[in-house]
DNA sequence: TCTCAGGGGCGAT
DNA sequence: ATCGCCCCTGAG
């Protein structure tokens, strides 16, 4: 196990919280799978961690830039402390972080979550992993990591259906075609926000949330936070905006108040009222 | 056992 | 621009 001074970073919040569905906790310990690894995060004394990845070990590149540790937490802490509900949020939440997760895993996962709650979302991701994905044990523990576009592009409607993602299928099947005979997986690191969301939604099964879901927790776009039905009640409830609102209106609206931190913001209020979904009342 | 809604998006009006 | 429906699963 590889030893990091971690501190400020909310392990729990962030990798158990909504951006991901990758991850368990077992035994003080947290696992994460994605299409090429296992992780394993070992909380110690409170500011480090132990950390090993499978099955090439020793993958800080991949760690440092999924965990995001270049983010300046104390300065967007202090951009988006902008109300009271944020700065509740805060202390509910310390340190909550924004992940730089693996783009294909992001897109083709977020397209599972449509219409479903986190605890069906959880199980479905597992029971494609398990049925598509390859095995890897860690710890006595068997994990699979989720399997490649490349791999679901050779499956049939039906095969992928045996997983019980129903109309899904069709939208997974749609991805992983593009993702497999285009350049896309390159392509968009170059792509500005409009041109990125542009392809994104070109993909049957994929609008706007769902491509906001992949520029805020894979692309590293810290100015756009998905809009669910959750945000929504936010933004309608607390912050009175018009339930009437277009999309890309209360999208706009977000990015300017929280001053190009929406990702942090939306997601620190995100996380706030499923706690306590109550304040919305 | 049955009913119902759930982290959206499509296709028909 | 609105609205029913999509396939399945777990909660009540």
């Amino acid at each position: 196990m590889n030893k990091l001074k971690l501190p400020n970073y909310n392990l729990e919040k962030t990798l158990l919280g909504g951006q991901s569905h990758s991850w368990d906790k077992i035994n003080d310990a947290y696992y994460g799978f994605t299409q090429h690894n296992i992780i394993k995060i070992t909380p110690k004394n409170n500011d480090e961690i132990l950390w090993q990845t499978y099955p090439k070990k020793d993958n800080f590149e991949f760690l440092k830039n999924y965990l995001r540790l270049d983010i300046d937490i104390e300065n967007i802490k202090r951009i988006i402390s902008k109300d009271n509900y944020v700065a509740e949020s805060i202390k509910t939440n310390p340190d909550l972080r924004i992940l730089g997760q693996d783009f294909e895993e992001t897109l083709l996962i977020f397209i599972l979550t449509q219409h479903k709650n986190i605890k069906a979302i959880r199980k479905c991701v597992r029971d494609v992993a398990k049925k598509f994905g390859e095995r890897i044990v860690v710890d006595d523990i068997e994990f699979f990591l989720f399997p490649e576009a490349e791999v679901l592009n050779n499956l049939t409607e039906t095969e992928l259906k045996t997983t019980g993602i129903g109309f899904r299928a069709k939208y997974i099947k749609d991805a992983a075609r593009i993702l497999t005979e285009t350049d896309l997986n390159q392509r968009i690191y170059d792509l500005n926000e409009q041109e990125a969301r542009e392809a994104l939604t070109q993909i049957h099964g994929v609008g706007d949330k769902v491509s906001d879901c992949v520029l805020s927790f894979a692309l590293k776009f810290d100015n756009i936070t998905p809009l669910d039905v959750w945000s929504k009640r936010i933004l309608t409830s607390l912050y009175k905006l018009d339930p009437k609102m277009k999309y890309e209106d209360m999208r706009r609206w977000i990015d300017d108040y929280f001053e190009g931190y929406a990702a942090w913001g939306g997601h620190y209020l995100w996380e706030y009222v499923r706690v306590h979904p109550q304040v919305l009342q």
